[in-house]
DNA sequence: TTATCGAATTGACGGTATGTCAATTTTTTG
DNA sequence: CAAAAAATTGACATACCGTCAATTCGATAA
């Protein structure tokens, strides 16, 4: 129910994503909100971080929080400029002949590696999330575009299995692609927390899900069926 | 950031869900409390629907909603008890011979269906999710509540596949159906919304969808590929 | 060293939401 | 129709939001 930005043409210093110029200290200060931002994230929800609460941990004011963030989300889109959802051990494990035998304990590999990366930035991520399933545009897009690395390569691979013959050529390579993600995300957000809470144990799920991307990537019928 | 209920031990009318004792105007006024929360959930995220908002909706004070529910979340929970996330055509959709020819397109169809389905409860379903994602319990559990017949019934067809061999048997049952449901649900949230936003339509999106499925329930090389 | 100026901080304020009473009004019922 | 129960609400204490003007801090140059 927050309504627009008022009329004001001047220069409004805390319109843009920080002061029009930061020194030292102000980068410091800068540095100080996010990172009480992220720890404060661990043990509350993004809705129960409120400025104040960010303000207070760095022994600071409101106010001055308004000078470097326009609030906490801000914070944390911030933050996500820093973090990576891709990295070379999962670009390596994915770009792999999904087509050769092994390709069942490869997709373990390749799931557990994902879900790692995932968990150490676990905190921001899924609040990227969650905003952008509020519909969030910012955090949509921040998600899309961390996103697309994976989105590429997978659907690469699936375009191979395609021209193999492997797996029907209807079907859309950035579909499966982002069927694949919309699994992983889950799994990966789910995490060790809900750890044997509806009868299936974590390390279930993640087999589930790596035999579903191995055979979406043509890797079935190669031998790896108990 | 809200702390624990005060040691207060005597009645404490709005402890429960509800007032002790309902009447038939309580019982009005409770109704157009979830009618209005629901209506205003379409317009709006869940943290921008406030209590005085939806008190305001029926020309109440807040001090009046409070009588009836702790907060906002409590209403959707209450919502939540009306909505059922499967149907007789679900189930008949999921209980049919997997191994069967056809499975693509009964998958396609059992796809189109589920999201159907979910599509009528969008707002309360997207409420609940989201709250769950966010660790509160009440939401999670609804959620596997209202997930658990589809889980079971997959789960089922996942064993059927099994026996046949179609599927490694060292796959557990439950992960299956766990997997293939948060595809699912991720695909029934995406919903009509993201159309095309991607460079990938909704259309393709649950072909993949329904072919991961096909694939999972054993109907891999039933004669589907084009 | 100190004067200067932009960077940085904050106290204080108006607005709004929360959650809880006690007091009052409305409805039901004997 | 009068008593009892249910329902409503005004008023209040508390807390967060977001903005400013006023102030303090700190780097630089004379």
């Amino acid at each position: 129910m927050t309504e627009e930005s008022h009329a004001l043409e001047q220069i409004s210093v805390a319109n843009e994503s920080y002061p029009r110029k930061l020194g030292n200290k102000g980068q410091r200060t800068r540095q100080q909100l996010i990172d009480a931002t992220v720890s404060l994230l661990e043990k509350n929800g993004l809705r129960d971080v409120s400025v104040a609460d960010v303000a207070r941990a760095i022994n600071s004011s409101p106010a001055t929080f308004y000078v470097y963030f326009k609030g906490v989300p801000e914070v944390v889109l911030a933050a996500l400029e820093n973090a990576s959802q891709t990295s070379p051990e999962l670009e390596a494990l994915i770009n792999r002949d999904w087509l050769a035998p092994g390709a069942t304990e490869a997709a373990l590999a390749f799931v557990e590696c994902y879900t790692e990366l995932w968990n150490q930035n676990r905190n921001i991520f899924a609040v990227r999330n969650l905003a952008a399933e509020e519909g969030d545009e910012r955090f949509y897009e921040a998600r899309m575009q961390q996103a697309r690395p994976m989105m590429v390569a997978i659907s690469e691979q699936v375009k191979r299995a395609q021209e193999a013959g492997r797996i029907p050529a209807n079907l859309s390579p950035n579909s499966c692609g982002g069927t694949i993600l919309m699994m992983l995300e889950r799994l990966a957000a789910i995490g060790p927390v809900s750890e044997g809470k509806d009868g299936v144990s974590y390390a279930e799920l993640k087999a589930a899900a790596a035999y579903h991307i191995a055979m979406m990537l043509g890797g079935a019928g190669t031998g790896d069926a108990a």
